[in-house]
DNA sequence: TTTTTTCTGTTGCATATGCAACAATTTTAT
DNA sequence: ATAAAATTGTTGCATATGCAACAGAAAAAA
């Protein structure tokens, strides 16, 4: 959005300047956060990738976000009445930052100035993170498996600007992803290749249309 | 989540001090804005509901957001490169208030103070928003007809309190927002009726689970 | 390396969901 | 008040999707 907002200097500047946050180290499918109690924690991912993931009931697993650099998470963005049990784990090795809600508007010891720019940068992180819901919305809502899969091979297509891209999932996690049944996508994929929509090559695709 | 934040001050405080910012009024059905432009555009709900929708190339409409009072729209919050036509429509007579994401960062003429508060509040309902996001996601993650109605129908109800609550859809609409087909939704709502789970009066809800 | 686990690819079958169509009812417009 | 438009309620039918199950490939662990 903002073209001066460089999110690695902001990043660079958390890490360094106040005592309220903290900073921990995750191993590939380690846990990094539940979201059962009402802590108002907000993590943001330094490095690496994580997955906000809820099983629900019938043991069906959903992946509820895919987290990279820069993005923001915590169970401060959902609403404490939920019934569901949410869990973030790291897909990757990788670095979190964490505080709560409530450092946002009380001074630390050091009484930084870094509050200062902490409450507007964080805004641009939050919009940001409102884009990718949005998106996610976008691809949740359309009808078919189909339409789903298109419409997130579009989305890649244009991020990596070719028409060829490496997925960022599994095919087993992209089905997760987008909530429906890993063999039905497969079999749809499998149409997809046979009309000539996309080529698919391991993970990596290229659309053909 | 912040106690001592006062949405309905807020709001006030935007009306009245700065002169970069719009306030417009719409009559029902009336379209508020379209999200085909770049303009990097804010809106807040200050009365009445407004809903964002998609209309699909098969002509399927889908409710993308339904927002109401201090809820946060606008185009800022979407990808560029999005292929689908948004636009907002006033659900009742509603007024909005307009201002680009610029405003933000650029001094008005006044010079007014109200910049320095502008921002912090505005993390306070992006905030607001992303879990509004959240919500919806979970919604729309779920697996079957059903699920989606009775988590929407749980949240309806936590939020009124009680077991018994007002649609603020119209079935046909509320279809729509859980983005499912509506005579699909009617046959599962009987269902539930049937099977003891809920009673249905009109637009009235009563959860009996 | 070898073993174990996870992922991919595929298929038959059951069913939940979408689609089309219509009458009855309610709401909105004239 | 009357006509027009939209919503609700319902059903038969077609099919897209979910489910279960399995073999082979790939990746991770030992």
């Amino acid at each position: 959005m903002d073209a001066n907002f460089d999110k690695e200097l902001f990043i660079e500047k958390f890490k360094n300047s106040c005592n309220r946050i903290q900073i921990k180290n995750f191993k590939k499918n380690e846990i990094v956060t539940t979201y059962i109690e009402k802590r108002n924690q907000i993590c943001i991912v330094l490095s690496g990738e994580v997955d906000l993931i809820r099983y629900d009931s019938n043991g069906n697993k959903t992946i509820i976000g895919h987290f990279v650099v820069s993005d923001v998470f915590g169970e401060v963005f959902y609403p404490a009445n939920t019934n569901n049990e949410l869990f973030v784990i790291a897909r990757k090795n990788s670095e979190v930052l964490f505080f709560t809600y409530d450092t946002l508007f009380t001074k630390c010891r050091r009484n930084c100035d870094f509050h200062k720019e902490l409450t507007s940068n964080l805004t641009e992180l939050f919009l940001d993170q409102i884009i990718n819901l949005n998106l996610r919305i976008e691809l949740l809502t359309k009808r078919t498996i189909r339409e789903k899969i298109l419409s997130y091979f579009d989305i890649l297509s244009k991020r990596s600007i070719r028409r060829s891209f490496t997925l960022p999932f599994s095919y087993t996690d992209l089905a997760d992803f987008l909530s429906v049944d890993r063999s039905a996508m497969m079999r749809e994929l499998k149409l997809l290749v046979d009309e000539g929509f996309i080529k698919k090559h391991g993970n990596r695709i290229t659309l053909t249309f």
